[in-house]
RNA sequence: GCGCCUGUAGCUCAGUCGGAUAGAGCAGGAGCCUUCUAAGCUCUUGGUCGGGGGUUCGAAUCCCUCCAGGCGCACCA
């Protein structure tokens, strides 16, 4: 019996009751009742507050009304016990068959296990990172790069229909800056003070030199320009090698020039203004986002006649939302958060609900340390710590889910060192542990012929069992509340759960016969739990781009 | 000055439709391997949930206020 099963068949006795005139409820039965796992295990397997949240609407006494529902609720099939507790808990109790069922579902529907369909029919486009195209991804890219990844897996698990988006800042004053420091490198000058300092670009002027030998006979501004293009070139490539590498994957890749090119800023302008949020002061074209509680209004066209980058994300968000998406969800740094007042100002602007349509979490900062020592770059000196660095240092699995186990509006810091150590204080290695065990005990069996064979679930009685099933259950749920709050993190936090519930089934109970025994009937049904448990945490890990690794 | 985030055990942090005695890991102390991975498990010490007020059957959680720390407030990109 599933969590969802029996708050089901706790609101159709509540139904029951109201129907035989036992309860009368003003305002009907609610749709759905909560059922929880009580922390403390005396408090039975599952318990509910009903009767203490509908008291008042009923017009009783909070355990009067628990035991009258605990009365029809003990007739339920699978329902071994009910208890009235405290002010009105109801703690219920269910049958080691009922709950052992649940390894059987988990097994069969696999790689499709946790999977809910609380998001199903919303379309979501959600972007993260967006990174300007000149330079390698940095430590500051590295959490939104792994959180943002997870998220998007996490909503795609809960039915949403998912698009993720990386935003080429590809256009502006920033790349000619860009341009030229590569030229100046070229030229064996100095990099000017405003360009870009990283030991990189004399890198790239080297290779792009290599590459175009002519390209230094060009007049400045074409050259300019050629360097800009293929700096441009090679380190969005670079970028795109490195997201690869952290195993982020991104649907759409959308550049900033052709929505300039394209009209777009022109055509989200004329439907700003059809909106009636547009007006001209000064010699520029403003926005009046201050309707919306920005906190002050913001420069659309510039007295020069040039669009602000402001216009730009405008014209993006009127896009986005023209491409079919009902929910735009911008992933922002700290140091971003700036932008979150106008950003929700435009989709206010655009006739849209700033509540519903846009959304935009901030991530707090990370610190990584190395040996003791903060990693941390600086743009003036030039040192920078790349993303692939930090993965060199810590691999790809240790970083993405210890980025991953924090709500990401907490600030953070990391040690390589304990994020890496293979000990069980190591939640990564925890996790990882758990499954590869899983995997060992799947592999002993096939050697020693032992078949799952015909699972009779009331084998699985043991306290351990019981609560191991319990946390089973709860993966759904899990996912689908990571997924409406946008909090990935409770999967690894839930993970870590499963881990511990399982490590200690596995310390008290034996899974495979020993020796010259027979297997018998507990043997075969701890081997569909001990399925079904790697079933959740291999899933679990997949949601945030983790292996599942089956020896360590 | 205004705005956002944070404040929970010695340390790192969990804890959202408000629920039962506030949790986990580490660190400190004591134990468990003749059979499936000891990279594991068991027991134990440890709290004014930053302070104060309010809402109610009930508050770490919601509201107000104060304190402390981080970040941000461009016709830059």
């Amino acid at each position: 019996m599933t969590p969802e099963q029996l708050s089901t068949a706790v609101r159709d006795v509540l139904a029951a009751a109201v129907d035989a005139g036992e309860v009368s409820l003003p305002d009907g039965v609610p749709d759905r009742v909560t059922v929880e796992r009580p922390r403390n295990r005396e408090h039975g397997d599952y318990a509910t507050n009903v009767a203490m949240q509908l008291a008042k609407k009923a017009g009783a006494n909070p355990r009067a009304l628990a035991e009258l529902l605990a009365a029809r609720l003990r007739a339920v099939d699978g329902v071994t016990a009910v208890d009235v507790a405290g002010p009105g808990f109801l703690n219920i109790t269910v049958s080691a068959a009922a709950q052992g069922e649940l390894a059987r579902t988990v097994v069969e529907q696999g790689a499709e296990y946790g999977r809910a369909d609380v998001l199903t029919g919303t379309r979501l486009n959600i972007e993260f990172i967006s990174a300007n195209p000149t330079g390698p991804l940095h430590l500051g890219h590295v959490r939104w790069a792994a959180v943002g990844d997870a998220m998007a897996r996490v909503l795609d698990a809960a039915g949403a229909d998912v698009t993720r988006e990386f935003y080429i800042n590809d256009r502006g004053a920033q790349m000619d800056k860009f341009g030229a420091s590569i030229m100046a490198r070229a030229h064996g000058r100095d990099v000017p003070d405003d360009g870009y300092h990283g030991s990189y670009v004399g890198e790239l002027a080297r290779a792009i030199v290599e590459d175009q030998p002519g390209i230094t006979e060009l007049p400045e501004d074409e050259q300019l320009v050629a360097f800009r293009e293929a700096g441009y070139q090679r380190q969005l490539a670079e970028q795109q090698r490195q997201l690869d590498e952290f195993r982020t994957r991104f649907d759409v890749w959308y550049s900033e020039r052709t929505l300039h090119d394209g009209g777009r800023v022109e055509h989200a302008l004329d439907v700003l203004r059809g909106k009636g949020h547009v007006f001209e002061a000064d010699g520029a074209v403003w926005m009046r986002t201050t309707d919306f509680g920005d906190d002050k209004d913001r420069v659309l066209v510039r007295t020069d006649g040039g669009y602000t980058y402001f216009a730009a994300d405008t014209a993006y968000y009127v896009d986005k939302r023209e491409r079919g998406f009902d929910v735009c969800i911008y992933l922002l740094g700290a140091d971003h958060h700036g932008y979150v007042g106008r950003l929700r100002a435009i989709a206010a602007c655009a006739g849209d609900d700033a509540d519903r349509n846009i959304e935009i979490p901030i991530g707090q900062m990370v610190k990584i340390l190395d040996r003791g020592e903060e990693l941390k770059l600086s743009k003036r000196a030039g040192t920078m710590i790349t993303l692939g660095q930090v993965v060199d240092a810590a691999g790809v699995d240790a970083l993405r889910y210890s980025l991953c186990r924090y709500p990401a509006d907490s600030p953070l810091t990391l040690d390589v060192a304990q994020i890496t150590k293979h000990t069980p204080d190591n939640p990564v290695f925890y996790v990882q542990y758990a499954h590869a065990r899983l995997s060992s005990i799947l592999r002993n069996a096939a050697d020693l012929g032992v078949d799952r064979g015909e699972l009779d679930p009331s084998m699985l009685n043991h306290e351990r069992e019981s609560v191991l099933l319990g946390a089973l259950a709860e993966f759904p749920r899990v996912v689908a509340t990571a997924a409406e709050l946008r909090e990935p993190h409770r999967i690894a936090r839930y993970m870590e759960d499963v881990a511990g519930t399982f490590h200690r089934f596995y310390d008290d109970c034996r899974v495979l016969p020993m020796g010259d025994e027979d297997a018998t009937d507990v043997h075969r049904a701890r081997l569909w739990l001990v399925d079904a448990t790697r079933v959740v945490l291999a899933n679990g890990l997949g949601l945030l781009g983790v292996a599942a690794p089956e020896r360590m």
